[in-house]
DNA sequence: CTGGCCTTGAGAGCACTGCTCACTAAAGTG
DNA sequence: CACTTTAGTGAGCAGTGCTCTCAAGGCCAG
């Protein structure tokens, strides 16, 4: 019974994740509630699976974005890419926040699921990065020892060869990336940003700068 | 009875927020259920006044961090705060993730309550930010009107004087400080970053950067 | 066609949750 | 002394995850 699944997302866009309830579907599903354990071992593999399936489908999302752009035209991949994310997490918000907020009380994704499917955008950013001859020409910090060994052993796991500052610029950008829609979405910027789409297109734009993927030249309007 | 709050927050360190339980509350305090009623309205209540609690701490840490620095060190009060805010979060990461995690199922924050502290940090950093004479001199994408109209009402609404421009790479500053503290409690940095305090730092020299507080003169090291 | 097996589900039960209600015992107060 | 407030009890309702036993129904070999 995938029907379990379908149902599980439902339950989960209305009232979140931690309240997910094998109960309620079992009775949505006009089942006794025991039952539910003939196919599905417990709640909380239900959710990692949840989880899974959310991974790869933002990871769908995210691919086929950067698909439809020309392969070298590396600010439209990225803000392609940008976009997918954002518009995937507001129409899944709560599936967004299984992945990217906080964590479920006494539940633990076992990484050995979930790390592979979740990297799937992370990788994608990072090759899009890695093929940059990067245009920014703005200043960098110097990078302190244990930051570089970090680098050095993120620049092998994900077989990269960008230099330490792009390499770190292109995790700042990510990790903003995903703090904008974080905040949009768990209501950070409540009052302030109405405009939410344009507001992080144009924070995109920003971020492209950063990694240098335009330069101040080509830039998007 | 305070003690309330003091084993809700031992209670919430151990297994999260969403999982609060007055009855277990009672328990440990050798009291039954119900008796709970007494000091405490309902569980949404008491979550309520933990986050009001948390902010406030929050705040009054990223607020005593900046009083440590000399005013017209802006890059030192920069990081100053971002520091204070990463301690706080690593050091009390289920209070963290009650605030800028994903919201609890069934509950929502009544904003009358939560905005005002949740926006003692922003207020923090937003300050520190108009009182710089923005030393970026990098490219800076053209602002779309909508974008513009957020960004006015921003400006009058946190009384700040700073241009389109500044306005909103702090607020990508802002929104990536507390991205680099999300990804780090949620463990999207798993694997990669391994010395989290010194990636951290480093960040926010890149940051200070972006908002122009410190030019590629005068860096710390 | 019959006997056995395996799948699907029912139902009871355990321990937990938030919350309400009626009630009691003690302590303070006029 | 009488009254009121305070603190706390214990039962009960409806919900949760999960385990157990047991009963029908389908399927397939002999």
């Amino acid at each position: 019974m995938i029907d379990i699944k379908r149902i599980a997302r439902e339950q989960l866009a209305v009232q979140g994740g931690a309240a997910l309830s094998l109960r309620a579907i079992a009775r949505e599903l006009g089942i006794v509630s025991s039952a539910m354990y003939r196919y599905v071992p417990s709640r909380d593999e239900l959710l990692t699976m949840l989880i899974e399936d959310a991974y790869n489908s933002l990871g769908d999302a995210a691919a086929a974005a950067d698909e439809t752009c020309e392969r070298a035209d590396l600010v439209g991949r990225w803000k392609a890419v940008g976009t997918a994310v954002r518009d995937w997490a507001v129409a899944s918000p709560s599936e967004y926040a299984l992945l990217y907020g906080s964590p479920v009380p006494g539940y633990a994704a076992p990484p050995e699921r979930t790390v592979a499917p979740g990297s799937r955008v992370t990788l994608l950013l990072v090759g899009l990065v890695d093929a940059a001859e990067s245009a920014y020409d703005g200043p960098n910090p110097p990078v302190p020892p244990t930051v570089r060994a970090d680098l050095d052993g993120i620049r092998e796991g994900l077989g990269v060869r960008a230099d330490d500052d792009l390499l770190a610029r292109a995790i700042l950008a990510w990790t903003a990336l995903f703090g904008l829609v974080s905040f949009e979405l768990f209501g950070q910027f409540a009052g302030g940003v109405h405009d939410h789409a344009a507001h992080f297109d144009h924070q995109l734009d920003r971020l492209a700068l950063l990694i240098g993927l335009s330069g101040p030249a080509n830039m998007s309007v």
